[in-house]
DNA sequence: CCAAAAGTGTTAACCCTACACCCATGT
DNA sequence: ACATGGGTGTAGGGTTAACACTTTTGG
């Protein structure tokens, strides 16, 4: 680990910009997306080392002249061709040595993507999707970071009703329903849960054909 | 604003890690206190240039040998003499061109302290407390901060009670209920705010003196 | 004497939860 | 036939919101 011989003191003076500490700093992407069967995140297996042949989210440095935010989505692009329809920073990741070859903090973005195909990775990395509940063993601090952005995740479920940006254009509400389980990790109540998603006005009901079997599902948007 | 030359795209070999773009990465500290009248902010009036004389948030340079909340506690204590009883990391800003000196990302930390006296700092820097309400202009993007640690703020008093890193050791309902409205920027029925406080099961009641006078508060704490 | 501060209590509306029932389909 | 999945309704409990009265102190 390349340490800095240069440690920044209240007072003194250090004419030179270039003496302050500097670290490098990457964005990653936590993606998620919803087949309406399971909830999924986008892993890239890493091409070399550290940790090569581990999967990863997808990420790398951030440059000179863009915020993290616009170095997340170039890395996105550039690592999985995909854009996504939603982005949430998370908390900066900052351990000392949690990159065995330098400094480098993480800036994480929880991220939401309604496509759940095309994810070709421009280089020999692959890229693809795991189900949340089955990801294999994740490279550098990657496992904490997942952990936060489930948190985040459920959080901007209950305030902000990001489940538009996860479900297709159109959806029956069972599928939503399932989505909302596998976010909140616990069973909602059907009926409850319809009620209050019609409740909340952000629903557009598709109109229903006017045979009316009661076992197909009727269709919904989001307005 | 000192550009590196270096940009890193995915497959070139960069055999030399420090040839990954770097950038000064600080850590601010947004620091809150309640006098039991008024919220506070902690800001330093800023020594040198950029925006010598402007008032700012504390913080400064993270070492490359500290994690960032450690960078922000560090600095705070030295610019401060001051600790705080809760620290949450807010969103990084990263606009390249916020500092004009060169790039610098800012890692900003939204602190509580009970403490609302004893903020000398250690070279010539004045700190002190300004009521939320009546800020001057601030240096950097920190106005922006504010904004993002008063939001933060509102989410945590409700999510997760964090009036007690504010309150004294014993405090009114009254004082409590200041707190909540300056904090909410609200109105809040007092009968209500009483109800629901004493329901939540998070106050102890202090032993009230016999003699009661309805006009004398009773005294709390947090459990 | 009156305004302001603090304590106490009631009511209605709303929301959330836990259920029961019906219908249609596919095996 | 029956299990499954989907749609609809109801009853109870809890929470919130709106609101009135009393007492005491300070001016």
């Amino acid at each position: 680990m390349a340490h800095s011989v240069y440690k920044y003191r209240t007072g003194e003076a250090y004419p030179h910009c270039y003496k302050y500490p500097q670290a490098a700093v990457t964005a990653d992407c936590v993606v998620f997306s919803y087949d309406c069967k399971e909830l999924k995140v986008l892993l890239i297996k890493r091409g070399r080392d550290p940790f090569k042949d581990c999967w990863a989210f997808p990420g790398g440095f951030v440059n000179p002249d863009e915020t993290v935010e616009q170095g997340a989505v170039r890395e996105l692009v550039e690592e999985t061709s995909l854009r996504v329809e939603f982005m949430e920073q998370l908390k900066v990741f900052s351990t000392p040595d949690r990159d065995p070859r330098q400094r480098v903090m993480t800036v994480p973005f929880l991220c939401l993507s309604k496509n759940v195909e095309a994810v070709g990775g421009d280089d020999a990395a692959q890229a693809s999707w795991f189900p949340v509940d089955k990801l294999p063993a994740l490279a550098f601090d990657h496992g904490q970071i997942m952990e936060e952005a489930r948190k985040v995740l459920k959080r901007l479920l209950l305030s902000d009703n990001i489940a538009r940006y996860l479900m297709p254009q159109t959806f029956t509400m069972p599928q939503l329903h399932r989505l909302y389980e596998q976010i909140m990790g616990c069973r909602l109540d059907r009926r409850n849960f319809a009620r209050k998603m019609n409740s909340l006005g952000i629903l557009e009901t598709q109109e229903r054909e006017s045979g009316l079997p009661s076992r197909i599902a009727s269709v919904y948007s989001f307005k």
